[in-house]
DNA sequence: TAAATTCACGAAAACGGTTTCGTGTTAACA
DNA sequence: TGTTAACACGAAACCGTTTTCGTGAATTTA
């Protein structure tokens, strides 16, 4: 890289001080006009720019705020980005984004290289293998450092921070209650295992609204996926008895219910129901398209990033973690007949 | 945040110098082995952490790639971001992502954000109304800075950077040449506005594909998509001709040209074929799935890291701008019927 | 025993800015 | 004419770290 002019060249070059640069450059009074006029053209010349890690070192302060997400080629994370960001640039704030790819170690890894210093605050969504190892030593030491840090959707509840969440139950609960108002009694519930505990607590939603109908739960009824193998083998052993409707956890896997139900000649939405979650490209742009659960990625996103800044910026205040329940709406589409 | 741990409050608390201490952190032989012992045993009792502004700010680099990205909720460039990310952590950097979405002046300015000493180097691709402006002084800049910078997919010529593209001429070929191969006659184009070059290069290879066969382009058959308006209902146009293949140059194009096949009561494949660009979810998941070029965002992202990375490590070299050409494949499925 | 080494550590500069607190000169005032 | 205030600028400290170059004491060598 070419070598960047500083405000030591610029002193050098013009026989003036640095300091007498530095308050020139910044309009100050205390430099006469002469003075200043001349050394703001030769800045201008040699498109001279403050170094911004000096800045940084010296205020104590980077303005960027790091986010770690566990993955990113998914509708719902990309969409929380791109919240995030836009509330961070409103108050002068860029993001580092880095991935966990649901790994415990990279999470541990990514956590203690953006805790050195190189960011402001942390906004992140837990990965599922550390969820699963229940290992949040990291998280603790994070919070006794006094890091400004938010948890979103994947939170661990006995982490004292601000989090975001949507409320899973209430989704879960409003996506069965719709099954059931379509007349459907015999709902598949297509979720990850327990330990992501957003798929237990729409699991939860679930369960509550069957109760409410009375309706025992029927754990044959019920898949919970296991990732690292073929997802849609795991869903098709469900087909195998004579269900109504699926409730699935997410995109794909509704998506790869719907075709399975396409596969066995029932009609969707006649034979059989389906509902998701997330209000992605899949569900919008498959035929029929699928009835989800909108989860307002953006909003969240916003949310995060709000309380974060808050917390950096008014790091006095007493600390009285925060969470932020978003509502999740129930988006109807041709894979569930209206209710009645 | 809590008052960090430094080597000054290390140096005091142990009554030595601060070189020692770090020099005593650094395990040097320059140290006695009990002195050693003591100021590690305190920092770690203290947990100290180097603070990595500092640090930057001595070694002159931040081990920090800057990425910007037209947007984000979007198979492909997530699909890069990945790809950067995993060959950027490997070789020990983090990435700094931020969205110009597709605004010029948000392009501008995160451009000069980032390339204030921030970041060490610069991965990005062009907004779309950067690319219609024509407007390219920012990266001019940049170049005369010296900044290690490329760009990829949407890249610009004139720019004397590296670049990392995928062989689109070749890919529209394919495409076209596929679909001409099934028997299609009369295959309809939609594409962007032509100053996105991606688009314009897609559609060269499809004119090419048809001039082999000696088929006259048919201007009326090709639609440039207005993303600030109905996607859907400019295609619709097209339909009203007699069609009997479409070729999208995205998954979103191609999505809604299945949709409006369904409604239009057209069997796919059989009446029509439907040939898409970037192997997303969309594609796998519709039913039936669409048949279409796989981009490998994974890969260019993997490879514009790389030669960043060599760019900034061995600044030695003199400046020959390399462009490196992915070549994509064309990934059947069930939305045209395999060439006979 | 004098000279040369080695050892263990510290002082200071450097990275690129900002900011406080002088200070010498000139102009205004009494 | 002596005092004071305003003006325009510079010296130096500071942010946290690394690194070069000393340096005094202890040890080895001649």
């Amino acid at each position: 890289m070419k070598q960047k002019i500083t405000i030591k060249t610029i002193a050098k070059e013009l026989g003036v001080s640095t300091s007498t640069v530095s308050k020139a450059l910044k309009d100050s009074h205390e430099i006469s006009i002469e003075t200043k006029k001349k050394i703001q053209a030769y800045a201008n010349l040699y498109n001279y720019k403050p170094n911004h890690l000096a800045l940084q070192l010296r205020n104590q302060k980077t303005k960027v705020i790091g986010v770690i997400l566990p993955k990113i080629v998914h509708h719902f994370f990309s969409t929380v980005i791109m919240g995030i960001e836009e509330g961070a640039n409103k108050k002068g704030y860029n993001i580092m984004v880095c991935f966990s790819n649901e790994s415990y170690k990279k999470e541990v890894e990514t956590l203690k290289v953006l805790s050195n210093g190189s960011v402001d605050g942390i906004i992140m969504s837990v990965a599922s293998e550390t969820l699963k190892n229940k290992d949040f030593n990291h998280f603790k030491e994070l919070v006794s450092e006094e890091i400004p840090f938010v948890l979103f959707d994947r939170v661990v509840d006995e982490i004292l921070c601000d989090k975001v969440v949507v409320d899973d139950v209430g989704a879960g609960f409003k996506a069965t209650k719709h099954l059931l108002e379509n007349g459907r009694k015999k709902i598949a519930l297509i979720t990850t295992p327990n330990h992501v505990n957003v798929g237990a607590l729409r699991r939860q939603g679930y369960e509550k609204a069957l109760i409410e109908e009375y309706i025992k739960t029927d754990k044959s009824l019920i898949v919970e996926i296991d990732e690292t193998k073929d997802i849609k083998k795991q869903i098709e052993k469900v087909f195998e008895q004579d269900i109504d409707a699926v409730f699935a956890v997410n995109e794909i896997y509704a998506a790869n219910s719907m075709r399975i139900a396409k596969e066995k000649g029932l009609s969707i939405p006649n034979d059989i129901s389906i509902i998701g979650f997330t209000d992605g490209l899949i569900s919008e742009y498959s035929s029929p398209s699928i009835t989800t659960i909108a989860q307002h990625g953006f909003t969240m996103g916003q949310q995060a990033i709000e309380v974060l800044i808050e917390r950096i910026e008014k790091e006095s205040e007493v600390y009285k973690p925060k969470k932020i329940v978003i509502s999740s709406d129930l988006k109807l589409r041709e894979s569930t007949k209206p209710s009645s």
